[in-house]
DNA sequence: GTACCGATGTTCT
DNA sequence: GAACATCGGTACC
């Protein structure tokens, strides 16, 4: 099987009773990346939870990945919210048109900076509101790419520095939910950093991003 | 199917 | 100036 989805909800009413409490993020990077998959992002829009599970993920390490926002170790008001504490989100605006949207993980001493990036959604919750703010009607082009579902999701620079445990941006995980099998390839779009394969996928998803080379 | 290419604004050198 | 954790389009095989 595929898909991640395990119900056949399309929509969810009290979703802060299923957050991931922050502890949850509160490991290393890469276990939190893999830890994502088949969890659920979601957001508030037009006063509808839109989002679905989380299906493809990238792990950046932090000061010492050539490739993360915070290599180096230098705090920018850019990358700030990477060295403050676990479980919250980082979002950034990125070729002068798409936002991608990531999960601060573990911070030892706020020096480490590690951030999993949500590259992919399998779309569940609100998938007209989602159609509607992508402009098509495909469902595998709705939440298939880091910029798609920032789109898909509305999901904006208003959206950084939140806690993922309440407001309008949550992670939630639905109990019963099957495992998924998780493979694993280099990162998408970089130049540095790409000997490692700290890219996380669910096995044969077909919601996994589009790209030439993995 | 693969291969470029332009859009567009922020960040960094 | 150049690079950028992207995407949608066009051209061609």
């Amino acid at each position: 099987m595929a898909r991640t989805r395990n119900n056949k909800m399309t929509t969810i009413k009290n979703p802060e009773k299923y957050v991931l409490p922050l502890n949850f993020y509160r490991r290393d990077t890469i276990s939190a990346a893999r830890a994502l998959l088949g969890k659920i992002l979601i957001k508030k829009v037009n006063g509808k939870w839109a989002g679905g599970y989380i299906v493809e993920t990238e792990a950046y390490l932090g000061s010492d990945d050539p490739a993360c926002h915070a290599a180096g170790g230098k705090i920018t008001d850019r990358n700030r919210v990477m060295f403050g504490p676990p479980g919250l989100s980082y979002v950034y605006f990125i070729y002068g048109m798409y936002y991608c949207v990531n999960v601060v993980a573990f911070n030892e001493e706020n020096e480490r900076a590690g951030a999993v990036l949500i590259r992919a959604l399998e779309p569940v919750f609100d998938i007209v509101g989602m159609k509607k703010r992508r402009k098509t009607e495909a469902l595998e082009e709705l939440t298939n790419g880091p910029g798609k579902l920032c789109q898909a999701l509305n999901i904006t620079r208003e959206d950084n520095a939140r806690k993922l445990d309440e407001g309008n941006l949550l992670i939630i995980d639905l109990p019963g939910e099957r495992r998924p099998v998780i493979e694993s390839a280099c990162r998408i779009g970089i130049r540095r950093g790409c000997e490692l394969p700290l890219r996380f996928f669910c096995k044969d998803n077909p919601f996994i991003s589009k790209h030439k080379k993995g």
